[in-house]
DNA sequence: CTGTTAGCGCATTCAA
DNA sequence: TTGAATGCGCTAACAG
């Protein structure tokens, strides 16, 4: 049905090569070059990539694997790979690992398949084992926002364990001391999160109760549940840390449900997105992440990477070339808001 | 470097076509399909889907253009319509339009080339151009959200008029007289909401003052914008109509920059979203689109489409099928919150 | 049920 | 600068 360079052949009368050496960018007289052009005009001629990187075993084309796209901060993210991406002359081909290891497994699978060139991956579990396929393929991935045990990948993220030990610092340095945690041991940022307050509590020299720990899921379930039994208790903390998006949807909405006011009753800090902040009355203080800078570093190391295979895949005694790999750790950026008081109990 | 079947051919010293059928599901002897599978998983071979696809002219990909992958909206309907392609077996390749149309056609021919085997897209624009290379291909298309000028084609949306005006019916009906829209002209279901919202008003016998009529982009800035003009008129609005997501989000954060209360002294009610409400304090009254829903109506009809595609392509006297193009019109839903008050002026 | 053959659309030698 | 020939990895007849 679509036209080929075959149907161009027949048309200017010139061969395959000439042909192919125009879509490529090669020499040929001006003359044979207008031929062309017309003919690729008027039969609406366009490249079969198929065919193309059946030839090249390449691509031009990005695969870009996250752990989760229904979410603010996935989007933002896949937004500015794009631009960069686009800018430098790939495409990006996004799959959707819908939280599921098998369904991310079956992510590579599928992008090896379709032979990208290299790899954006924000994981979804620790384990490196899902990747197999795409390190054998020998392309260049590139881990965005969450490391794997072992390591050795190149990866960009964000400082977690600074950044929420400064959140917590902050509400110390408000004269704080029942603090609550609000938060997740499962999920890989959570962790980090984790480990920054309760580093930072330790430091102070403050004990956090069984009761203020709450730890379960990044959702919006975990953050309503816990904050509202946080304020049930016989003596609430003056202050909570939520450490993420979904747990501060879900806190905020309980304490609206409530007849706590905040900051008067409760002082708050949350992790992550700005949006939030706009919406909440009064403005949450929040521990804001570069996402920007987080994708515009992931895909420059990317791009970087797919540069030097080009230039010199192996070193000369055929053996292959160990490469450092890149850990790139930015920090985030705490944001006030009017959600912390000065406690003075 | 990857293995081929010529290598599984090698391996097992039967022939490329019954390695194919193979990996086709085709029947053999179960001797034979031992020794493949073995050497399938000794070698890690993987299909390579760029020859795969070179022979078949199909790539059991959809393409999905959207125009603008930066918001919750979007992203939403990607994790939808991800998880129904998988079920059937298609992978989905996701294209950025970045809300430019010049991007937008850039999309298409990508994934033309790509040879995708069937199209969603949500168009940044009203006109129908840059689908022309699809078109051509003779590949399924499938509108979601917006639709296009001329149209013919196939599209899933959701009724923006009609739930527009019951909205601002249930403003009138809380005894609401001095009701101001933001909202937008320039964007396709701006237009349709604003449309709804003046024919209730008309019929309702509600003159609306220019300045209480506030048009723009979707944008943050322009529902801070507005709401801050609204409550410093002489007479400002009882009631306010919010046209999308980030209008609500831009003037919600106006209003509590302000003395106002809602909804004492003004009531609120929203287009877009319901993580909105569980923030907002109080709850915001809004008008929800189904996304599940609109996403499974589109992939089903793709699907539908390719499956008719599949079984009589063309009539059998040569002539172009002439398929009835469907359009699905789905209903919102308001959700009632806390946002609105009896009016009592 | 299995093997042989041809060709999908293109890039890339090598000659001319 | 151009053209003829070859093969990328796979599927789809067809013949055995």
């Amino acid at each position: 049905m679509a036209a080929t360079i075959k149907d161009i052949k027949d048309m200017t009368g010139l061969s395959l090569a000439t042909i192919s050496k125009y879509l490529n960018g090669g020499n040929l007289l001006p003359e044979n070059r207008e031929k062309i052009e017309k003919a690729i005009e008027e039969l609406h001629y366009e490249v079969n990539e198929m065919a193309r990187g059946l030839v090249t075993s390449q691509s031009k084309v990005i695969g870009v694997v996250v752990f989760n796209i229904a979410n603010v901060f996935t989007c933002t993210l896949l937004r500015f790979l794009g631009e960069r991406f686009r800018e430098a002359g790939y495409a990006s081909m996004i799959c959707d690992s819908q939280n599921d290891e098998q369904v991310e497994a079956d992510n590579i699978r599928f992008l090896m398949g379709k032979k990208v060139d290299g790899l954006i991956v924000i994981p979804v579990g620790r384990t490196p084992e899902f990747l197999e396929p795409a390190l054998r393929a020998d392309i260049p991935i590139v881990l965005l926002d969450r490391s794997l045990k072992g390591s050795g990948f190149d990866c960009v993220m964000v400082d977690n364990r600074t950044a929420s030990y400064q959140a917590v610092e902050m509400l110390c340095s408000y004269g704080h001391r029942r603090i609550a945690i609000i938060g997740s041991e499962s999920e890989f940022t959570g962790r980090e999160r984790l480990e920054g307050c309760l580093q930072l509590l330790k430091k102070e020299k403050i004990d956090i109760p069984p009761e203020y720990l709450k730890l379960g899921l990044h959702s919006i379930e975990h953050g309503y549940r816990s904050m509202q039994e946080l304020l049930q208790l016989e003596v609430p903390p003056t202050a909570v840390f939520m450490g993420n998006f979904e747990i501060i949807l879900g806190a905020v909405m309980a304490l609206n449900e409530s007849a706590f006011q905040c900051p008067a009753d409760i002082s708050l800090i949350g992790f992550d997105d700005l949006i939030i902040s706009n919406l909440s009355n009064p403005r949450l203080t929040l521990v804001v992440q570069p996402l920007q800078d987080l994708a515009d570093r992931a895909a420059d190391l990317l791009l970087r990477r797919l540069e030097e295979g080009r230039g010199a895949p192996r070193a000369e005694d055929g053996q292959q070339q160990v490469m450092e790999n890149e850990e790139l750790i930015l920090p985030a950026l705490i944001v006030e808001g009017d959600s912390i008081k000065r406690c003075s109990e």
